[in-house]
DNA sequence: GTGATTGCAAATCTTTTGCACTAAA
DNA sequence: TTTAGTGCAAAAGATTTGCAATCAC
């Protein structure tokens, strides 16, 4: 599943980002630990304890770069953060109300038994489920 | 489907809720028209439009009581800017990207299937399913 | 070199909050 | 009265932008 350095390069190159040393410690920290999902914030403080230098935005700008060139996705379940999630695939998520963390849903545990037809003119760009969870109460 | 004013007012008191003017004059025009979708400017607008003195602060307060008390229901679709829907029975939406719309899914339109099993200690608060839509590329 | 990228700080936008004032019960 | 609710302006967050300095090619 891990990918080698060159790889990360390679796939910046792919897309048409010049890979800068920024590009290149934030795509390697998105993208070779398996599914992860994180918000700008959360990115900025793992690159800081990792030494690499950024300013808060340019991960902004590079989360978005990444997301528009179909190396990440943005989810929203709440207002005023979103989260970048590195699983591209066609999948929905688990939210924890309670500790505002996203989990991902192995794709065949959500089926959709029936989509309404989209209004004329319009295509379904995505399907968003999110399945909001709570800790139960104790007792 | 219209309901009388004093039924909204009724409404307010029955969650407690002191019917002021500026909550007696929101709750008329979110719950005497069907069912919509606005944002606290939105509805800041519509109030200033129909004459009801109202400060922003307010709006917002008095929408996430009346989202508390159960009269509606708050979803986010894209960062910055909350929606508001009048429809609380269970159901899902579209979204309109080109334009920032939502629009209610009739319930039976959408079914899951397959609902995965919630972790060890967890409920399942609501499931929320959002199809994204864009319009057909023209020719 | 030259144009893309970065960093910083300032700006923007949505939303929340503190507090004196006002109104409902 | 007494307590909840309101308005305003200021604060708080998340995100974006302008622009000079820097870097990849």
């Amino acid at each position: 599943m891990q990918r080698p350095f060159s790889d990360v390069l390679d796939r910046l190159r792919g897309k048409g980002l010049r890979p800068t040393r920024q590009r290149l410690a934030l795509a390697k920290l998105l993208l070779e630990r398996g599914d992860i999902h994180v918000t700008a914030e959360e990115l900025h403080g793992m690159a800081t304890k990792e030494g690499i230098r950024v300013s808060l935005a340019t991960v902004y700008n590079t989360l978005h770069q990444f997301t528009d060139a179909g190396l990440l996705r943005e989810i929203v379940v709440e207002p005023g953060c979103s989260y970048f999630d590195t699983n591209v695939s066609d999948h929905h998520h688990f939210f924890y109300e309670d500790s505002a963390r996203l989990a991902d849903i192995v794709g065949a545990d959500v089926s959709i038994a029936r989509l309404p037809e989209p209004p004329a003119g319009m295509h379904v760009q995505r399907v968003d489920v999110v399945i909001r969870l709570s800790a139960n109460r104790k007792g």
